[in-house]
DNA sequence: CACAGCTTCGTAACGTCGCTAGCGGCTGGC
DNA sequence: GCCAGCCGCTAGCGACGTTACGAAGCTGTG
């Protein structure tokens, strides 16, 4: 599944060019092929439509977008990483506003999976938060929140981009939605022992499994663990 | 400035029709204007441009918006305001998802002013919780949060239609929102009471004014306030 | 009534867009 | 050497946004 064309690669890669330095946000496949030296005919025989072409930048962002967060995340502090992974996320809407929201904004009809993956890099943190007892709600519900926040204000920003300059009304969108999320650090109120056990617990399988039960009862361990933690929900 | 022309309040419902029954959310200026009876060059005349015509619809969707608010509003309970405020935003993006991205999401060299007539919508609510004493931000600070979230979550839910059959995880948000901007109403945590009375005299003076001070008195009065609320932010 | 000036609309066209049918050349196996 | 299959190009189609230009109607003055 990880062809490597290069004149794939370099269409994409012209594609995103343009669309950074395009003043409406858009594209032509006329330009992109002829940025590329082919003819029109092989953007569609290598993408099928323009929208396939689009998704694939799209998808080709997730890969400029892991890179940028590589050089940051997974040290020893998963709340930390957390937090550095909110202003990371909106350094990265204001270094390519037009792939942003290529990515992050509702396309019809788009088959890409930039979002879905970004979402899943933010449960995989959010499960080592809560291995480490920091989360109160489920990692994918908590993930959710975080991301709808994180893509609406980074919206917020491109539409109006000096407020990228003060990053004040981000950490305090930040913080709400941390503070809903994420145990008060300071005083630990636990308010139910049994949530946050069962919670830390599934995190923890997650993470490292566990040689002492088969697979299938861990699976269903997992589902007994979920139900603990569902109750509050709905 | 409230001009009544019907042919053009004629090509924005139109236009807001065909992009409604729109499956890629576009509208062609050709169909619009077959669809009023008359021929392209009016378009041109009435709107200059079809970003003009687009801005026009989405001006128009304010009102739409604001209709389907008054309905509701206005209670003797703000917070309660605040709350089925923020339901009815969600409403209003599940009812014409296609208008809501149009007046929500941010468009190159767009000029429509629907975003911001509805950010001052919210700040007109806030100032009444701030009035109650409800507040813990300023209005604008804590609009452009809540008008923030609000956003994000609704072109999540626009995504994937699914999620608007349970309300749970909008109002999760929400929630996570409020308790950061709102005073917990339950325990009076007045940290910093100095703050809090500035914020509810300065709300009060923005709702009612004051026939005690000369308007250019009150103008500085609400600037040494602002200064009083303002230090916590950067 | 007549006529000039202005507004208002339609006709027709231009350039560009996304997309595709059909043909020519290259490569690899026999 | 030859044939099959892949690959890219040429040329073109229909639809789009946009505009130059001429016809038609209204207004006000003589």
């Amino acid at each position: 599944m990880a062809e490597t064309d290069p004149l794939r690669a370099a269409m994409i890669e012209a594609a995103e060019r343009q669309l950074a330095s395009s003043s409406d946000h858009e594209i032509a496949t006329r330009a992109v092929c002829e940025a590329v030296g082919v003819s029109q005919p092989v953007l569609y025989r290598l993408f099928g439509d323009k929208r396939g072409l689009l998704d694939a930048v799209a998808d080709h962002g997730y890969e400029r977008y892991t890179a940028l967060k590589a050089a940051q995340e997974q040290t020893d502090d998963p709340v930390a990483d957390l937090h550095a992974g909110w202003d990371g996320h909106m350094a990265f809407a204001q270094a390519n506003p037009a792939l942003y929201q290529l990515m992050f904004t509702p396309r019809p009809w788009s088959h890409s999976t930039a979002r879905d993956r970004v979402m899943d890099l933010l449960v995989a943190s959010l499960t080592r938060c809560a291995a480490a007892g920091a989360l109160k709600l489920e990692p994918r519900t908590a993930a959710q929140l975080i991301l709808s926040a994180n893509i609406g204000t980074a919206l917020d920003h491109i539409a109006r981009p000096a407020l990228f300059e003060d990053p004040t009304p981000s950490h305090r969108m930040r913080d709400a939605v941390f503070s809903h999320v994420l145990t008060t650090t300071a005083a630990q109120n636990d308010a139910d022992p049994l949530h946050t056990a069962a919670l830390r617990l599934h995190a923890q399988l997650d993470l490292a499994g566990t040689e002492a039960l088969e697979p299938t009862e861990t699976a269903l361990l997992q589902r007994w663990l979920e139900r603990i933690t569902q109750p509050g929900g709905r």
